[in-house]
DNA sequence: CAAATAAAAGTGAATGTTCATTCTCTTTTT
DNA sequence: AAAAAGAGAATGAACATTCACTTTTATTTG
């Protein structure tokens, strides 16, 4: 039991290591030999606990992924009003990409590269099912637009990352009152 | 003069060779080697005309940029309402990605990779000069909100680039419907 | 319980590629 | 005949992955 606990913390170990490298300096950064510098282990460590580097970088996408969600929908009780529950997620999401901007930019990292696999994204995708349930929930009532939910997430969740992408290169604040606006005009877009 | 004419075109069959392979797998596999078999060019050639591989990639970017402003602001004219000016560049600038999904996809890469130096960025950025201008006018008319023109881009231009990249991996189509409905989306969330 | 043994986890060095870049030499243009 | 453009081969570093080996942990047996 103790064996598998340590065996898990050297498993993350790695994750974060290889977290950090393509944070400071793009996917290409994180090279085998240095990710197993940073995790204080040898490179042949890393082919037993993944199949191979890709594999890797595939099984953190997913873990922070799941981290993610799991901040997104923390105390979301499915009864509240579409729009306060929606506007709760919606600050959640946002507020996950301010306080883990390594993670964060990870992800976004991740939109655009090869190296993710489609079964993959699906699957990290899939953590946010009960955001689609709700945008579900919010046509049937009226209340949001019948279009595709490509759409609504294109214009309300999306530009979340460009916002705190360019507050991370210290482009601009993202304070309480851009907040506001910002998700006024998430809502305002999809809203009927 | 024919001179500098073959020299041009070698250049833009490297720019162009680059663009094509970092599409096909990301910027870690455009190496200089394979650009240069694909430009049917000596690896040493490369560094004729250019300094090495970043500057090689930054000018490309540059170059995507500045086509994809002069197709955005194509007949613009600056004396027309303010959203109809700003329909006719946001769907020019759409347009432009669905036609030219490898440049785009392309932009998209470069969006958080580090290997674009941040002073490209900001030249990248002036391109849209125009289009920032039209903002301000329309905040001025009162018909614009008034909020930063980082919200605005974030919520009416940079969700373009969700879009075309899932209908790209073949996830959704965007026909005339859903191009409306975007640009409707895009437009209410700034309209006052 | 303790010694013996099997299995699992972990290592540093080596493998064969591929990388960006430079070298020396040749061809083409002025 | 000078200079500019281009070539292929060479360089050394970095890469992902594997190798033969050691150490640690778990299990069995006397």
């Amino acid at each position: 039991m103790a064996k598998l606990q340590k065996s898990i913390e050297k498993r993350n170990a790695l994750l974060r290591a290889t977290l950090c490298l393509v944070n400071s300096g793009g996917i290409q950064e994180a090279s085998v030999a240095k990710v197993a510098k940073m995790a204080q282990v040898s490179p042949a460590t890393i082919y037993l606990y993944f199949e191979n580097k890709q594999d890797m970088v595939n099984q953190l996408y997913l873990s922070v992924k799941e981290h993610y969600a799991t901040v997104a929908f923390k105390n979301y009780i499915a009864d509240k009003p579409v729009k306060k529950s929606y506007e709760q997620i919606w600050l959640n999401m946002i507020q996950f990409k301010k306080d883990n901007p390594e993670e964060s930019s990870f992800l976004s990292q991740c939109d655009n590269t090869p190296i993710i696999e489609e079964e993959t994204r699906q699957k990290g995708l899939s953590f946010l099912q009960p955001l689609f349930d709700l945008w579900e929930k919010g046509k049937n009532e009226g209340i949001i637009k019948d279009v595709s939910p490509y759409i609504i997430y294109a214009f309300t969740i999306y530009p979340q990352s460009f916002l705190t992408n360019i507050e991370q290169r210290s482009l601009c604040k993202i304070n309480k009152v851009e907040l506001t606006q910002a998700f006024q005009a998430a809502w305002d877009s999809i809203k009927v």
